[in-house]
RNA sequence: GCGGCCAUAGCUCAGCCGGUAGAGCGCUGGAUUGUGGUUCCAGAUGUCACGGGUUCGAACCCCGUUGGCCGCCCCA
């Protein structure tokens, strides 16, 4: 037996309902702000995720799917979108199309790790970048365009937290005095921190072990060392968000795993999500143009929400409805072939049609009631005979006698929404 | 990649001390030759995840594999 492999999955109805739903809702909002849909391809050079999201990163270090192609090229499974989108933007000159480039995109990534709920092999981002401007205004649009996709899904009880990580004029400068106190105490810390001490001493900041945490407060912030410009970027962004009403919590213990983020990062939580609890993480990337071998800078901010893990809050609390408005029910081959033609008729008005594929009138009003279809239309001889078709509302069972001629005005603007 | 728990019908699950498998839901047919839902009757549910081992005998005990879930790591 053939199986969807390991970390895989199929979406199959109603669950597509809801996928469905937060894509559309997706599309709505993006077209608000005026970001347009980019389709990057699925598999790139290696060499792009590798400069561009970081070697010493979790992701390329072991989660991509790299595979040789038959001329040896190292090729991978998008990982993320992120390195994709800029690549497109530099490969075709977007940087000279006046403003700031908009794009968003919805699709599947692939990440080679244990599979747990919440976290697939393939899993399905929605994201946008803006690309082209440093303006701290651009940011805190880019957080309420997010924050606007959760609350139009319907989504209660998300946190989002924010941070500066710095740039490359004040970051060092701070990860320096971070070991050297971190030399001092981390030895009192849990396994985890002693070893993140030497491998990754950011990650100590999201240390969520208890015991460790009064330590933790004792380590310097990376708020409290900001160059001015980081600095100035950071209270704009603040302040914008809070113009916009938009909520949120400053975590400087918010550390992403990307080696592409300056400035900006952001991450929104939800409580209903298990240990993975992220639903949504972005942030700024200026030197990503750079990395990847641009001659011209193409600074940028984006996010990337967790497709998989926004349905499953939804799915909660929207179930999906069937939407069958009228199941004809012909009985023999005349009737048949005029079902085809009612069904045309009706589908022409809008109306969601499905024809019986059963001639037995049991059997069809079942699979009728079944779908959830609200109106049967049932002809036989009898009625081909008179030039009626009966009427059958599912839900009361009442039923009449409608000449053939009447059914697309009696049915007219009753379709679902 | 590491640790723990789990795997029986399409689904949710029972199965005692080892004696070759059950319920509910769903599905199929009938009661009803042209009328669904409710009801009644009948029927089929299956390589007990897979492969070995122990045993007279394994769904049950042991080992391995695969898959799922949970935690870690990390992320979305």
């Amino acid at each position: 037996m053939i199986r969807a492999i390991k970390g895989t999955r199929d979406i199959l109805p109603p669950s597509s309902a809801a996928w469905n739903f937060v894509e559309e809702v997706s599309r709505d909002v993006f077209r608000r702000y005026h970001y347009q849909e980019i389709r990057t391809p699925i598999f790139e050079e290696t060499a792009l995720f590798a400069r561009g999201v970081g070697e010493e990163t979790d992701i390329v270090s072991k989660e991509m799917y790299t595979f040789a192609d038959r001329d040896e090229t190292s090729l991978t499974l998008r990982p993320e979108n992120t390195a994709g989108v800029m690549r497109a933007y530099i490969e075709h000159r977007l940087d000279q199309i006046p403003g700031v480039t908009k794009l968003y995109y919805i699709g599947p990534m692939f990440r080679r790790e244990r599979p747990q709920k919440g976290r697939y092999r393939q899993f399905f981002q929605i994201g946008a970048e803006a690309i082209g401007s440093e303006s701290p205004y651009v940011d805190a649009e880019v957080i309420e365009m997010v924050v606007e996709i959760l609350e139009r899904c319907g989504v209660a009880g998300f946190h989002l937290l924010i941070n500066s990580v710095g740039c490359p004029k004040c970051r060092p400068a701070f990860i320096g005095k971070l070991r050297e106190k971190l030399a001092e105490v981390a030895p009192g810390m849990c396994a985890d921190c002693r070893r993140r001490a030497e491998t990754n001493p950011l990650r100590v900041l999201d240390c969520k072990v208890p015991e460790d945490q009064p330590v933790i407060e004792t380590l310097p912030s990376i708020l409290d060392h900001l160059c001015a410009e980081c600095r100035t970027h950071f209270d704009t962004v603040q302040g914008s968000l809070s113009d916009r009403g938009i909520a949120y919590e400053v975590k400087p213990r918010l550390v992403r795993g990307l080696d592409y983020y300056r400035r900006t990062t952001f991450e929104i939580t939800h409580g209903a999500l298990g240990a993975q609890s992220a639903m949504m993480g972005g942030g700024r990337y200026d030197g990503l143009a750079e990395a990847i071998g641009s001659k011209v800078p193409a600074p940028g901010i984006g996010f990337s929400i967790g497709e998989d893990r926004l349905v499953m809050t939804v799915e909660e609390s929207r179930p999906a409805v069937p939407a069958l408005d009228v199941f004809v029910a012909p009985m023999g081959d005349a009737a048949a072939r005029e079902a085809a033609l009612i069904a045309r008729e009706l589908r022409a008005q809008g109306l969601s049609v499905e024809v019986s594929a059963d001639r037995k009138l049991k059997r069809s009003l079942e699979v009728a009631h079944k779908s959830g279809a609200r109106f049967a239309v049932i002809l036989g001889d009898d009625e081909i005979a008179a030039g009626t078709v009966q009427w059958k509302n599912m839900a009361s069972g009442e039923q009449i006698a409608v000449p053939r001629g009447e059914l697309a005005a009696r049915s007219k603007g009753m379709e679902h929404g």
